[in-house]
DNA sequence: CGGATACTTGAGGGTTGTCAAAATATGTGG
DNA sequence: CCACATATTTTGACAACCCTCAAGTATCCG
């Protein structure tokens, strides 16, 4: 599909996201093709941007992971989303322009900035872009109602449980994991703690039920779920917030 | 300012809020004010939407309150954000289709139906109300943000504060607060639990601790913040994160 | 190989939940 | 406008889930 026009692969992985959430004609391609991408490579724990910034473009995900968080006057950390390649983890501040909370690098990360004016101009030209921008904003607001639900209501095991199924249905999406559901995902228990609101001492005895349990393995960076019915029925699991289109694979 | 044009009361609503969020031109401002409004009362405890729904039409909110909430498997319910007057729960549905959550009225309420189609058409004419949408939706996802981090890090009393703060700020932002910082919020302590993640006889006893204090009175539904720094303070609270903009009060 | 980071496990404590019941407020019909 | 039914608030006793502190083990990485 996004492979019937010349594209970087930088460019690629952009127009196949946007492809996935709202539909693009050639032109609206060809325009997203032309925006300048200004590439960088960044190492683990890198701060993407700080919160309280201003900046003046957006960062494109490449390669690696990263995720959004913000830290209490304490000290605490609660993380506010994972980003997987192709997500924009600061684009609410193409229109806030001040960001409420931090973006860091989970592992070590190719992203690619985009000048907050050529994507203005781009989408005051072809506003279906524009549409799928924003779309990508909405869907990042159903994931945070997912999870403002999950923290407020759901049990610790709960919340590692629908954490993991979700994260597995992105990759999927990605074709970032394999066929037994296993997936690279380079987060310690500590991150895995600040996004679930619980400490890393009970994230792991959680972790330890579940794996227990024969429902995940897990080792380093590698995650596997062993029983994918078994862990969406402990999470509670339904994917349709993600609204994640089953195109095709080709 | 909105007033400068000829506009129903109910066009005024709109108008209002999104010109506090995002300028809008006289033209800008006459289209909206030929937006097709279908009015109508509501009682207390009426769904507007259900989770699951595919409206084919937005709801804007004219007097009243309401809020979005999911219900989880076993009964228990998330309350994902309080709704005032100007604001349009089911916005997110405009793209995003179904929606991932229910919405109801938690007082008698006055409602205007946009059609999804009048709402786009217009979009598509004058980007920049498209732009005061998206903002829409934007600050919504940092009030999320907010509340996923208190949820997830802050103790029951630091919630309790920061909802207070931050719905007095919002009151005050629609003059419907009095100087002595007073409002009418028609919200059961039990709603309050299901929105902070606690439970109805723990929000109790918080509110019982803030009123001891000598931070917030209450009773029925009026609520009045006796000690504004000591209850942003119980609450860390930082209002920059609502993006009001403080304009006129003309 | 050595230091640092991450994971694992145990013991004990605290914030919050559960259950229960009384007191108060609210609303509705007569 | 009262009387009753219902919903909401308030309080107490007790339990549970998760946190804190602590120590030991494994793993990563230069």
């Amino acid at each position: 599909m996004s492979a019937s026009i010349d594209l970087s692969p930088e460019h690629d992985i952009l127009v196949r996201r946007l492809m996935s959430i709202n539909g693009l004609d050639a032109a609206d391609r060809r325009a997203l093709a032309a925006l300048p991408l200004a590439l960088r490579d960044l190492p683990a724990d890198a701060e993407i941007v700080g919160d309280g910034d201003r900046p003046s473009a957006c960062t494109l995900l490449l390669e690696g992971f990263a995720c959004r968080y913000k830290v209490l006057e304490d000290g605490q950390r609660q993380i506010l989303a994972f980003h997987l390649p192709g997500d924009v983890p600061d684009l609410p501040c193409l229109h806030l322009h001040r960001t409420d909370h931090a973006v860091t690098t989970l592992s070590p990360a190719r992203v690619a900035t985009i000048p907050h004016a050529a994507l203005l101009e781009l989408i005051a030209r072809r506003p279906q872009v524009g549409v799928a921008l924003w779309k990508v904003t909405l869907i990042d607001g159903a994931i945070y109602r997912e999870w403002l639900t999950g923290v407020g209501r759901r049990t610790a095991k709960g919340r590692m449980a629908h954490l993991l199924s979700e994260t597995l249905c992105r990759m999927e999406a990605l074709a970032l994991s394999d066929d037994g559901h296993g997936f690279e995902w380079p987060v310690t228990q500590a991150e895995l703690a600040d996004a679930l609101g619980l400490t890393a001492v009970h994230v792991n005895r959680i972790l330890g039920e579940l794996r227990r349990e024969g429902l995940v393995a897990f080792g380093g960076r590698t995650w596997t779920v062993l029983d994918r019915p078994g862990m969406d029925r402990a999470g509670a699991f339904d994917a349709a917030y993600l609204h994640i289109s089953h195109a095709d694979p080709s």
